[in-house]
DNA sequence: TCGGACCGATTACACCCGTAGTCGTATCTC
DNA sequence: GAGATACGACTACGGGTGTAATCGGTCCGA
């Protein structure tokens, strides 16, 4: 299948979804009202647009849908890290973080967990 | 300013721009050759599409120009990598790190050099 | 039973993006 | 000095995106 991307203010709906679901249009527009100011409308066109993109479906409930994720939250956080990487740092990660660690991105908890990850990498 | 936002064809432009500047159009083209099928209008669309955006200047040398970066490669990888990592992973880097990981995205070599980082890091 | 209310579907529209073609002009060549 | 050439500027155009309004049908309340 062809990887059909998913927009940004497409994955916003998609982050509602992999939190709960099935939801209705309806609620999701709720779930978004304080990050977004949407109308309900434009939810729907996500929906609809996201549903042809293959990346939710919907069972009927009477006369609405009641959306789900069929793309995995998984997949697609893999596939746009390893376009960041691949794009940006040549396919390697190591500089990415060399990078991140640069912009002190980390704090004191993120630096024992990374060196806990390292450990079991390692092992 | 608002910031201008570079596509991914444009981000191929800069990249060579990043390489060595300044560069004719006609260099550019050139150097993308390889990567690209595009035409020499193409890259200089391009280039004043992101002139405009305030990306990179010129300065004329008789009736061509010559293209140079304004924004830095480094703060155009930090702004995406954050992008990133804000939308993604809740604005903490290690969540990425641990995706990466999963993924099996470093090699032995990549794992010392972490390692070295983090070190330095937590002196 | 009739007018809203509420659905999803269809349509709208301006802007961005990828990918160029064309135009007007300045320069090089002979 | 006239035609070819090379340059940037302007125009084009189909598809995606953000953001909705409108349409046609159905159900609910009075």
């Amino acid at each position: 299948m062809a990887p059909e991307r998913i927009s940004d203010a497409e994955h916003a709906v998609m982050e509602v979804l992999w939190q709960r679901a099935p939801l209705t249009a309806t609620e999701v527009a709720d779930a978004l009202a304080d990050a977004r100011e949407w109308s309900l409308q434009t939810v729907k066109t996500l929906l609809s647009r996201l549903t042809n993109k293959g990346a939710v479906s919907y069972d009927q409930d009477g006369r609405r849908y009641l959306y789900s994720p069929i793309l995995a939250r998984e997949d697609y956080i893999g596939d746009e890290s390893r376009r960041l990487v691949d794009r940006l740092f040549g396919g390697r990660a190591a500089p990415l973080i060399a990078h991140l660690a640069e912009q002190q991105k980390f704090t004191a908890e993120d630096l024992a967990e990374i060196e806990r990850l390292i450990g079991e990498l390692k092992s």
